[in-house]
DNA sequence: CATGAATGAGTCTTCATTCAT
DNA sequence: AATGAATGAAGACTCATTCAT
């Protein structure tokens, strides 16, 4: 946890630039590196202060990387087009791009990995990352479902983890970063879920 | 890899009981604790050797865990049933069931976050477990585009993703171990490649 | 040494209060833990003062514990009756009790103990605490010699060691806290050092 | 608590040498510096191994520094004469010279210093250093019982502390090392405990 | 004056690897 | 072959001290 101050603002304030670029610097490395390989030395070099000013803030690496992994924010506006296939393939798309743009399945290989030993890790990359994306795509969902596109006892939270699998699945097979995929994965779920009428 | 023995077969053979012990060992930690974390002594001690007896067969703990990956095999008694829903589903589930006997996801977890250290480990866990589960699936659904359940010009490729995908997703939300997944699973592809005409 | 202050009285003066609190703090800490142990950041907090206001007075650590050490004083109210056999044990009764009551061993021991890298510390232990000790001893044993209890010829510096020595002796012995050491102490240096006609 | 290896002599066997030149540097360290300021570095590099060879053998440095303690021996030969003045001054003189060898008074206070935090020190000091000088003494001063030399009713525990108490009690006034106190403390004990009709 | 931030030097301990038996 | 000893490199964390407010 980062430490609180409760005293007043007496003495010289802390620098929130330091702030920054020691998580920045943080998550960027343990994207690079996993939280073992990691070191304070690292972050310290890269963030450009010394190790005892990260010390300051935090008190354990463990604590400055839950810090970093909590500062994540899923930089999302979400989408504004009507039509939902093209909502739902922007919004797996923004993911696609940013999982790349931030090393994420190492840092999602990372979380997993230590889940065993630091389960904060991939609980905080869940709540920070995982269900607010998952969000944008049920809020989408349900237009759908309201606008009669999928049937009304689809379920809605399984037709997510259909929409995101495949991105999952298609890294693990080692054929990541195809250009179709998102097109692909939202047809196969519209299709599967098309009320029967349709 | 493997030291390979130069010198012919002179002297006390080396024990084949010891390296399994070893690889198995090896593997088991690997899971638990990750690529780093993890230790030789700690895997000397599990197989009950010595570390002089581990580095005389692996010059490198590298080495060692990536013989340990190779030595994976999926237990995978081909299924039998003729019915293509059936067979996708005992897939799915024997898939689930393995991931999580062998801790599976923080063994994938690890190989992802060593990727950019030690690539070989996400490439061995791939060749020997990734890929053959997959040609199971695939050779199911080309029976079942054979058979007329699945469209001609079906991706069969995608669809296998849109199989496995929604393990991997479901995970990462934190609803992992969702008894119907494979079913839901298998009946939104079969649903969403339906032929037009049927 | 305390750092001397060349400006005059202008600005806020240092409060003295605080001086007291870091002294009184510096001591007991440095009782409780030794010189190496005892880090400015527990004095800091026991006194409910910054580091930084201690380094305002004292340049380094040793500079702090010289002052605290120098600080001490016996709290000797020099004895009253008029029986020398009283008044010796009077007064190595006062030394045991304040001995104990201030953790004096371990304060004893951390100069001892430093005495090859600070012997300031052990130098002021001695200046302000023992030889005050001391002085109060001989003065009783000259009344008693002058009284013709003691030999004429008795050597005073050795019967004072020779009363106080036996709380070191018990205290490494692991006999500390006997209540008769006092008395027996002083009961033989009288005996031994009778004149020979009495 | 030294490691003990329950298996049987396979392997490279340990270096006695190296043993006993790390124990050595430790207590020798120890006396010199004190427990806190005394580093590993210091050690190795004194005894001319690796820090990684003292971690091999003691878990921590407090284990180190408890072997050493504990492998302290009194070098005492006890004394022939059959005088019983010439027999204790002996003990003392030995005491003394042991204690100025080794920069015992420095050893001691370390000990004592170290009380609060870790008392097997002070304890080790004891039952090997200075309980074993005292029972010489306590023998002694039985033979001189029974030759009625000294009162039967004489508190012999009492009388040893009288006798080596004079050493700390001068080392701590700043007056260690005179020539004379063995005698003086001797003769004063003979005299105070001489029985009432010789 | 007083405070909190910032730092550099230092310490114990761990671990993969190499050596000697 | 197998073992245990020995080691060098590294890493998290501490602390006295100096700076900026």
């Amino acid at each position: 946890m980062r430490d609180t101050k409760t005293t007043k603002g007496a003495g010289r304030p802390r620098s929130a630039e330091k702030d920054e670029a020691i998580l920045r610097a943080a998550l960027e490395l343990l994207a690079a590196q996993g939280y073992v390989r990691m070191t304070l030395d690292q972050v310290a070099t890269a963030a450009g202060v010394s190790k005892s000013t990260i010390h300051l803030r935090w008190k354990t690496k463990a604590d400055l990387l839950t810090a970093a992994l909590a500062g994540l924010r899923m930089a999302d506006a979400p989408p504004a087009s009507g039509d939902i296939r093209t909502d739902l393939v922007d919004i797996l798309r923004d993911f696609a791009t940013t999982v790349e743009r931030v090393n994420g399945m190492a840092l999602i290989g990372t979380c997993l990995a230590e889940e065993p030993h630091t389960p904060e890790l991939l609980a905080l990359l869940r709540e920070r990352t995982v269900l607010p994306r998952r969000a944008l795509l049920r809020d989408a969902l349900e237009q759908a479902r309201e606008a009669g596109q999928v049937r009304a006892d689809a379920d809605l939270e399984a037709a997510t983890s259909a929409l995101l699998g495949p991105f999952y699945a298609d890294y693990m097979a080692g054929r990541g970063g195809q250009p179709e995929w998102a097109e692909q994965a939202v047809d196969l779920v519209l299709a599967g879920l098309r009320p029967l009428n349709a």
